[in-house]
DNA sequence: TTGAAAGCGCTAACAG
DNA sequence: CTGTTAGCGCTTTCAA
């Protein structure tokens, strides 16, 4: 391995002065810069950027870390943030976090070695979060209410999102609403509950219990405990999903029961992925900016970084009505 | 910020029997194992990643680089590498190789911040992995033919897969076939391609330069060729498309111009995302096996960076009929 | 304008 | 079993 000072022997200067150089300091002459630099790339020099960091006390990396890599769902949160990060001249890496407190994530957190990040990752507690978030390392959370000097949410309006889905069915005149849960314990399943409760007790509606059918936010589930629902008595003329994967499913079992949709059953989903106009039939949904999650998340880290003050914010959703309704 | 050293005062110990302690080395009393412990606990100590990284050479941490981190299209990849990353022990980290040579990749790898690579990233050229791959930063590259000491391949069988596909359409009994193209300079294209060649040729049929039409993978690309080409007079009976991308955008322009899938136009695609069997109608394609990909590559990584010989690998397609044929 | 030297936080000979 | 010490490769005072 070709080092600084291998660099600065064959230059014929002392390696501070090859530093300097290379990082095209003005304190040095453009004669030695100009040796620097050739002898750098005659030996094929490299730095080494582990070297740098632990000098300089940072890394120029911001980290994404994510529940689970590979879903498809994250990709556009994925896309703001990779923006902002490029803009600011640092680099993204993404981390699974799906281990908790030994996953690449927490890990990579604890031992700083990233300079701020963002979270979406439900696997890791507060508590967890809130220890390892400092001035050095601001950490934005997108998936909880979490707030302090270094520790700032993006959230959707997800109450008001499930609020719109539900009021939507109650005005299309469908009145035995099903509530198709998430995870009992996920933020974002409990604010799209309290919606769903909202539009019904402010409709005049009791909110029933066995209308409410808990799932896990995949689309095997959406499909096994609605096929197990539709197959008992109780007549219904509605699901609001709790997001789209499980609707899908939803769909899937409720056209193998040889109803129809909307006239029979009428859905609606939560997320707006990209599955849900192509499905048959398109599925109304609830859109929320998840670009735009990742782009706000994303300069608030920065804000924090740079020693700014920023504000948790809650963005805006969007009915988009379709065929399923 | 508390380091080994405050441990090791308030243990009062030195810094290395801090060092050894905290590693559970066998050297270390129980004793001071637990007084060094205790210390640590008490400070809220962290080890320093970074520090260990530079004194032992080595990060502990496989790097993915992928041109686009929000495709889809990656995420079984995702989720082999990581599997496998795992079980060895070891970080994975995600990054994006978009910017080509200066890209977060492609600093990673020159900075040594991995001890192994996979990329499937075409903007990095052969010569720049060639550059940087070494024994101590094995690379497996899934996106072209690059074999040596430190890099190998694990790639899919595009050629045979793209001859199972345009065979299948000949036996049906459609001959006029249109290749939609994939962009010049891609690999897995130019692979497709000869393929699609091939059947024609074994078949008896000619290449018809005016039934290659060119596209860049996208959705919207397929659409738009494909309506520009409809448009005209020449009539065909059939459409290979590089990719599932470009098939659904072309599925959704022979259906805007009113032929009937697959009566008058049949369509088979290539690598079966997910979005392929609920379009509308479910489109017949290549599937091939990502998730092995994944791991393939990941546990090729391993065997080189602990010496042991990998071998280069070819995985097998397989055509999937649905009713757009 | 350049060089010597200290040190980021850690590990691992080596000596005791 | 524990401590001393020498770095890993780099940046950055401070002095010359």
């Amino acid at each position: 391995m070709v080092t600084l000072r291998d660099v600065a022997n064959k230059a014929g200067v002392a390696v501070s002065t090859a530093s300097y150089a290379l990082n095209n300091s003005s304190k040095i002459s453009l004669a030695t810069r100009k040796k620097v630099h050739k002898a750098s790339r005659d030996l094929g020099y490299q730095p080494h950027g582990i070297a740098r960091n632990l000098k300089k006390q940072k890394t120029e990396t911001i980290g994404l870390f994510l529940n689970d890599l590979s879903g498809p769902y994250y990709s556009e949160v994925i896309q703001g943030v990779q923006d902002v990060v490029s803009a600011h001249g640092y680099d993204l890496i993404v981390g699974s976090a799906s281990g908790g407190t030994n996953s690449t994530a927490y890990k990579f957190l604890l031992e700083k070695r990233v300079d701020g990040a963002v979270i979406l990752a439900p696997k890791i507690n507060d508590a967890e979060i809130s220890r390892v978030a400092k001035a050095s390392l601001p950490i934005i959370v997108l998936d909880r209410r979490l707030d302090s000097d270094y520790i700032k949410y993006v959230l959707i309006d997800n109450l008001n999102g499930a609020y719109q889905a539900v009021s939507h069915l109650i005005n299309r005149g469908y009145h035995k609403i099903v509530y198709l849960s998430g995870p009992e314990d996920s933020f974002d399943n409990q604010e799209r509950f309290k919606g769903y409760q909202r539009a019904l007790l402010e409709n005049g509606f009791n909110l029933m219990p066995q209308r409410i059918i808990s799932g896990n936010f995949t689309e095997k589930e959406g499909y096994q405990v609605i096929s197990g629902f539709l197959a008992q008595e109780e007549r219904i003329d509605a699901i609001f999903s709790a997001n789209d994967e499980m609707a899908i499913g939803a769909i899937q079992a409720i056209r193998e029961m040889s109803f129809k949709i909307p006239d029979d059953i009428a859905i609606v989903g939560f997320d707006d992925i990209r599955l849900a106009s192509y499905i048959n039939p398109p599925l109304t949904t609830i859109r929320h900016p998840k670009y735009e999650m990742g782009r706000f998340a994303t300069n608030m880290v920065f804000q924090v970084l740079h020693g700014s003050k920023a504000e948790s914010v809650v963005l805006p959703t969007q009915l988009i009505t379709r065929q399923s309704t």
